[in-house]
DNA sequence: TAATAATACTTTTAAATTAAAAGTAATTAG
DNA sequence: CTAATTACTTTTAATTTAAAAGTATTATTA
């Protein structure tokens, strides 16, 4: 199943690709439904976001649940393995903005000029402790 | 050409795929030239190799040189912009190693032995010194 | 409660990318 | 001068991605 031993082309393997990590990117900012993902900015198609929920589950990095209620909308949520990309994200997050010239959407500003004067280090651990909360109040909703 | 303002989207677009930072790692682990990305342990086909190798360059992050006596061999080496990558690859390997059970190839076993008494910073300053003087010794070879 | 709408997909077909294998031009070594 | 080596390129097949339309199930509305 796996290319090497090399733990960087095993982690490629899973979840190297154009679309992965964006839709964990939409978990962390708290867009959870497949309705959601499929209106985000990069407009990925509904089979290709389909497939990779799908490949996703199956290796532990995300889940979903039904709210109480309602069996129709699947509310979709990062596992600890998911949440654990964070700092994977975060750097390639940093070294795009130092490297690339492509002009920040407004979000992405907004949330940068919130954080500006905290280190790294809190910046991903407190998007980690948002997020477990937020994880939380979806899930004691099912 | 870039698929929205998104900070991970836009590095997705240039480095999110199977191989990109494969060829990196190749690189920071000192192999330079076409012969040497071919022999890795993933097995890259020539025609997929040559098309990154073009694509890296064209994005300025890998650059190449010949060595003063020899036309025939190019040695490929990363740009600031490449070795700025390596934070990034450094915390995909940890999550790897975390959360994916895959044996580690001898390599990353030796390596991690000989580091194992380092924090994750030292470890990420000296592979991008090393990888510095490396280069250096290239460059001045040319 | 029956019709309508919404959600999360699936299917189909076309386009693009990746892969495998063989081939080639330029350069160097013998 | 010949043979080998290096860094590709070409060709063809297979796989993946994408676009668009369609569908089953559930929820909402009249």
């Amino acid at each position: 199943m796996y290319r090497s031993g090399c733990p960087l082309a095993s982690a490629l393997d899973i979840i190297g690709d154009k679309w992965s990590l964006v839709i964990i990117r939409d978990l962390f900012i708290e867009r959870s439904t497949f309705k959601e993902f499929l209106a985000g900015p990069e407009g990925i198609a509904s089979n290709i976001l389909a497939q990779r929920l799908k490949w996703l589950k199956e290796n532990e990095i995300i889940n979903f649940a039904f709210k109480k209620g309602n069996q129709k909308v699947k509310h979709y949520y990062l596992t600890e393995r998911g949440i654990d990309l964070y700092p994977s994200m975060f750097e390639i997050m940093a070294w795009s903005q130092k490297n690339l010239d492509n002009p920040l959407d407004p979000l992405t500003v907004e949330w940068n000029e919130k954080n500006k004067h905290k280190s790294d280090k809190v910046k991903v651990k407190e998007m980690i402790e948002n997020y477990r909360t937020h994880k939380i109040n979806l899930l004691s909703a099912v």
